[in-house]
DNA sequence: CTAATTCTGTAGTGGTCGATACGGAACGGT
DNA sequence: ACCGTTCCGTATCGACCACTACAGAATTAG
């Protein structure tokens, strides 16, 4: 992707924005982008209204198109951010399966009642307003929770190659119970559950993890 | 609210309607109740429009609303139509508390994967598509919510009256943990997981049942 | 029969939806 | 200074939303 050739006088700044010719943006788009995640997270894809999402993000319609395309695009473009800035911060570096899912469960009870953003997880939420929504979309989302699901099957496999889940364990159903309690918790906090309430779930949750 | 007197010649058929005046109606109201419930199932309260139902009832708008009110009284009345006719099915004949949730997970498990409706909870559904609907209309759907969590907190005290629950036992807690399961699999089954699937992550939320 | 009553279908109502046309403002290049 | 470019704010656009006015059809009461 990168040129090396033709950099006129850039001989320190790589990434240096070639200064845009016209009249300079007047908003800072990432801010932008997380009020607008903050209204989809809170009312869902086809109940956030442009209405809405202008008022949250202090913008006028057309820059708003201008700058995210139309509605759908910026709602993936807040389901990107939302992953990048939520969901995909799950360290792996835990030795064994069971303390890797530990921390997945207590990360995703952290910030299904964390402070600063409506409650429950925006996926899910995205998950049951996208009934009318595009083919594309759907399929985003559905891959997104496809990834999730993937990420518990893909540590607990790797926990039976190490030796630190018993042999004969079921990974695919082991993943989707987990997925299952995930599911679970994701309501539960948007029903206005306490953390403590979810991490005691997730305590009850890891009782019955297989182990050697 | 019975009025003992003034009962003229109704002296053998007693819930014999009074034969209505005008032009009869030319829809079976039940059927047109059902029909609505399965686009409200499948599209939620918001993203259900008057047009997807009317056409699924077979019935012009004004005949809608002379029969149900408002889109909002329609969506109580096909609730309660979902709640008499599968939520509030479960039998509560069982000997232990751990028979009880068992058979509770599994008519949940076998409803949510069902033929004949959509796919998942219809009560999860409406949950997460009501974010702009009435203070009314969220009360009546968390009541329903906190309703289905009493029920299995209930019959773990239950069980723990009567012996065959281990003195100790948090049901506040166990509850809030098979709660999270059936969350759980209304979203997998939402998500199109199968009833075989759905089955087993069942079978491995009973393993941890508390015995004596 | 006529009158009263209740439902049905047509054809809309005002309001809000997502998305835009347009003219002026703010910038860099020359 | 002047121009091309890009963005901003106003003021919409047609489409769809939940909902209904109205007139005629179907029934019962008398």
């Amino acid at each position: 992707m990168k040129k090396p050739t033709r950099a006129p006088q850039a001989a320190v700044a790589v990434a240096e924005p070639p200064k845009p010719r016209g009249r300079p943006r007047s908003f800072d788009r990432e801010a932008a982008l997380d009020a607008a995640m903050q209204v989809f997270w809170e009312k869902g894809f086809e109940g956030a209204s442009i209405n809405d999402l202008t008022a949250a993000m202090g913008v006028n319609p057309p820059s708003l198109y201008a700058a995210f395309g139309d509605k759908e695009s910026l709602f993936l473009a807040t389901i990107e951010h939302y992953a990048a800035s939520r969901s995909d911060q799950v360290c792996p570096d835990h030795p064994t399966a069971k303390k890797a899912i530990e921390a997945y469960l207590r990360f995703k009870a952290d910030i299904l009642t964390g402070s600063g953003h409506p409650r429950g997880c925006m996926l899910m939420v995205a998950f049951f307003t996208a009934a009318n929504a595009s083919p594309r979309l759907q399929q985003v989302l559905a891959m997104k929770r496809a990834q999730a699901r993937e990420f518990l099957k893909e540590r607990i496999k790797r926990g039976l190659r190490e030796g630190d889940v018993p042999a004969g364990t079921d990974a695919e159903e082991l993943a989707d119970f987990y997925t299952a309690i995930v599911g679970g918790l994701a309501q539960q906090a948007r029903d206005g559950a306490t953390h403590r309430s979810l991490l005691a779930t997730v305590e009850r949750a890891l009782t019955l993890f297989p182990e050697p």
